[in-house]
DNA sequence: TGTCGGCATAAAAAAACCGTAAAAACTGAC
DNA sequence: GTCAGTTTTTACGGTTTTTTTATGCCGACA
């Protein structure tokens, strides 16, 4: 599911709000690029192929709703309008041009990044990726709950996959014995050490190159056992 | 679909509102249909298969963020969200849950009209590459809630199809029994896990090529069920 | 050098879980 | 009310997972 981040461009010739803008997208993950005039926004477009416009009406070189029309004839690229005018003709007039989605200044980049987000998952360039943890030849999609050894899947248990993310949660620390028990067994089986001697056993013969000789899950004789990455 | 016209699910408690919005879609050519609760409103998605929903967040039987969550598991039809809260927070998470548009109330009819063109505009563009699933010789559209095998049409009941829909809408992933249990039973079903070995057994006999030794619908024992594309 | 505590592994027995079939209850159309 | 299709309930045999039981290894230490 690890897609490539989604690109932006950004139509907009006061800096101030292209930088902030700008920030405020990058921080979510995407490529970002600017033009501060309509005909360079023109173009970014083309050369670019972003995935989404956010275009400011108010260009000094280019009505608004020209560059909708204009960029409409040969992209069908989803565009997020910032404006301050507010008029409801406004909204009607930019929607119908082409544009998909109409913010009016000002407003919260919680929703710009709202609004966004939901332009780039009708597109199917969403950035979400689900959180991979690797080690070795080893890749575990927590979110998919899925493990896999050099590309092949490997099947484990309920407590087998239990205890390697509690493990994974926390690479280089010492989980103790009874911390490791107490979250996967439960708090009526912190004494029964045994229990993670056959669990550990069990993913080293999955999960370790040489599971005798274990390197990445790792005995802390008397303490307890680690992760390290 | 640029043909016929349209057509429309709005779901909505206040009646006044209802017809208010009923009387300006269909000025604009659309067919209109009404719910006035949540769950009313999810089964005449799935029964009319509308091109849009016009959903009020503040229905009196069911959150509107659940049912946002709720339709998402089956369907990718664009929901545009009518509401009074205008808290930029509420945005936010009705947008990150799936909806497509918001708009908070009082709303003027053109702006509300221009919204749903730009959204019907946009649909129609993207079903030309209507989302079709395959996996070995079988094809399920998901919009046009049709599957087939090997070019003959499957006959699926209402329950054996929201549940292959939701586990092919997350391939990959493992759904957990409660999971899936919430998504097609409803909340009080979380714990009748005997249900999901009864209905992924009929999706093996009518979809897999060996029923007793499945590769697609695959049973993380004791976790829940995963589709493995 | 012998024994003792902590660890690793193997194999059993027990428990929990899964797949399938079929009957019973329900639903909507006629 | 009957009927066909669907959902829910009930039942049971087979499989996977967990727990129990048993055995051997290794280093520490007197």
């Amino acid at each position: 599911m690890s897609e490539i981040s989604p690109s932006v461009v950004i139509v907009e010739d006061e800096k101030q709000i292209r930088r902030f803008v700008r920030s405020a997208l990058e921080a979510e993950g995407c490529r970002v690029f600017e033009a501060e005039s309509g005909k360079q926004g023109l173009v970014e477009a083309g050369t670019r192929k972003p995935d989404l416009i956010v275009l400011d009406l108010g260009l000094p070189d280019l009505d608004g709703v020209e560059f909708i029309r204009d960029l409409r004839g040969w992209s069908a690229v989803p565009i997020l309008i910032l404006s301050a005018r507010s008029t409801e003709n406004d909204k009607i007039v930019a929607l119908d041009a082409g544009a998909d989605d109409y913010l009016t200044k000002p407003f919260g980049v919680g929703e710009l990044l709202a609004r966004v987000r939901a332009l780039l998952r009708r597109q199917g360039k969403s950035s979400e990726s689900s959180p991979v943890v690797s080690f070795g030849d080893v890749q575990a999609d927590l979110s998919k709950r899925v493990v896999t050894r050099s590309g092949e899947p490997v099947h484990l248990t309920q407590i087998e996959y239990r205890l390697l993310a509690i493990l994974m949660a926390n690479p280089g620390k010492v989980l103790t014995h009874r911390h490791l028990l107490r979250e996967v067994w439960g708090p009526s089986f912190v004494e029964s050490n045994h229990y993670l001697r056959i669990y550990v056993g069990h993913l080293r013969q999955k999960l370790e190159a040489d599971p005798a000789q274990p390197k990445y899950l790792l005995t802390e004789t008397g303490v307890g056992y680690r992760f390290k990455s």
